[in-house]
DNA sequence: TTGTATGCGTTATCAT
DNA sequence: ATGATAACGCATACAA
């Protein structure tokens, strides 16, 4: 690979010229800076943004940590974190933690070794002081970690109350809620406070549910559905906290006889993307992706700019009726 | 950020004896070696790897860039070329081209400035010299471009045949195949090959529609669907060349009240995870995704680390057959 | 307007 | 067994 020695050799002119050329700065005669360009044009010259980064001490990577990219609620927000990243001039190292402890203290450190700019945290597994000691400009998702680090989520409590007030409003006697893990201290839980909120408020009758605390693991679902409806045969609304979840209880309502909407109305969350394919459509809570990813990004790089910005930044959510309600 | 500097001046010797620690050669004695890494430990030291990878000429980074994470296919795949990345050491860098040339170019240029060892193209929109040209480790994913840069691919015409072949077996009458664009040049077009061979062959009526070239988007395949059973309601079998695909085949179905697999059989092609939460279950021809993605790091880094690899990497597919046959 | 010298954090080659 | 010094590719303060 050509370096900018070459590019002066080339010219005749010494390596400072052609960095002056590079950067756009301080004086240059237009007629240097046409013959440097031609240079790098004819040795295909690129800066290497390595020796780069070393000298300027900014990177310009992003780090992004979350559970799995192939879920696909992270994927979307990460379509779009990659996009304004990219957008704004920055690359993404994409992390998978899989929610495991370990790992994601492996990538952190990692990340800090590669000098990247900024982290978005979408998985948290780990105690509020390894988060703080960090020192490094950090976005987290769907996680309040300390009221120092900035956090987006969207509006989990009314998505909450959205779900649940409209399985009551259409007639269901006995909901449940299938929650993710509680324990994960997730914003996401809002959902949970929600629901039995407004449940209790209306003396219905309901029980909740969660996962296991590792990842995202359709037989398990599958199995958490099944025995749910085999021990509480008379519910007649589930309101879940993913459209996969979704999916899987009506997937196990065909399984069981249980027609939708009619015996059996169901509720998700998230809005994927895939959501719009299955049919009977799922009636949903929408999360706003690309404003999430967008928002993450914009944080960040304002973190890397030196600038403030607001620690607390809840996004609206939407419900989406279709089918299942 | 504490640097070698740092650990040198506290334990009270010169950045070559850390260095020596740190990278375990040459000669140490183990009181200096316990020392320093006491110095670590208490400073919290992260080796700069921005000046690693100067001084190595070695970044440790692969380049990944595909269409989209956020397609169910690819987040599969990105998931498991990031687990075996890390694996081995490697960090990976995403970039979404959206089937863009343009981009595609753009991110192409960006991973060799930052001096990515490898590439692992999943997105190929652009003219065959432009790959020749990169000179760097790469892989591609189910695209021929020369016979010099190593590719990886399912058995597209494997799973062409069985897909079409199960569908006739089944009594389909006229089929229709549901394929991605064809000019895209990828091996996929050999999915379509073997339907148009093993239904001509037959002598079983049929039709081939294509999407268009720009990205996976679901309205337009709705409206493909729509049109195609508005203009040949007779057509009893279909074969879509991805489960996103056949999933709205089956949702047009229920929109206009054919049942499947009684009126209308479907097969998809990818056999995604989210494939399983949808009812009826629809049959599928499953690519490895993982050993896709494990075998795309290895001819990567075999290939960084100068050894030869085989050209051309056909993986297995495996027929799924659930309910929608 | 252009060049010289220095340094970013690390590794590698010689010395000692 | 340890240290001094150069080098990786680039940017910048200071000279000229």
């Amino acid at each position: 690979m050509a370096t900018i020695k070459d590019i002066a050799d080339k010219v005749g002119v010494t390596v400072t010229s052609v960095s002056r050329v590079l950067n756009n700065r301080g004086y240059i005669s237009e007629m240097l800076k046409k013959r440097v360009q031609e240079a790098m044009e004819e040795l295909n010259y690129q800066p290497n943004e390595v020796a780069r980064s070393l000298i300027r001490k900014k990177s310009n990577i992003i780090g992004l940590i979350i559970p799995d990219v192939s879920h696909p609620f992270f994927g979307e927000v990460t379509k779009y974190i990659e996009y304004y990243a990219d957008k704004n001039g920055y690359k993404l190292l994409l992390c998978n933690s899989k929610l495991n402890k370990l790992k994601e203290k492996e990538y952190i450190n990692m990340l800090k070794g590669s000098q990247v700019d900024g982290i978005i945290m979408g998985s948290h597994t780990m105690d509020t002081k390894d988060y703080t000691s960090i020192k490094l400009p950090m976005v987290t998702l769907d996680r309040q970690i300390t009221d120092t680090i900035p956090y987006i989520s969207s509006d989990n409590y009314k998505g909450g109350e959205l779900a649940t007030n409209l399985l009551i409003k259409k007639g269901c006697k006995k909901i449940a809620h299938i929650s993710g893990n509680l324990h994960l201290n997730l914003l996401a839980k809002l959902r949970h406070d929600a629901f039995k909120k407004v449940i209790t408020n209306k003396g219905i009758e309901h029980i909740v549910l969660q996962t296991e605390i590792n990842g995202f693991n359709y037989d398990e679902y599958e199995q958490l559905v099944s025995s749910m409806f085999r021990e509480h045969p008379d519910i007649d609304g589930v309101f879940a906290s993913s459209d996969i979840i979704a999916a899987q209880v009506l997937k196990e309502c065909y399984r069981i006889g249980k027609s939708v909407p009619e015996d059996m109305k169901i509720v998700g969350y998230d809005g994927i993307q895939l959501g719009q394919l299955i049919t009977p459509g799922i009636t949903t809570i929408k999360q706003p992706t690309k404003e999430i990813g967008k928002m993450a990004v914009r944080l960040i790089i304002e973190q890397i700019e030196g600038q403030d910005v607001s620690k607390e930044n809840i996004l609206p959510v939407k419900l989406i009726e279709r089918q299942s309600t």
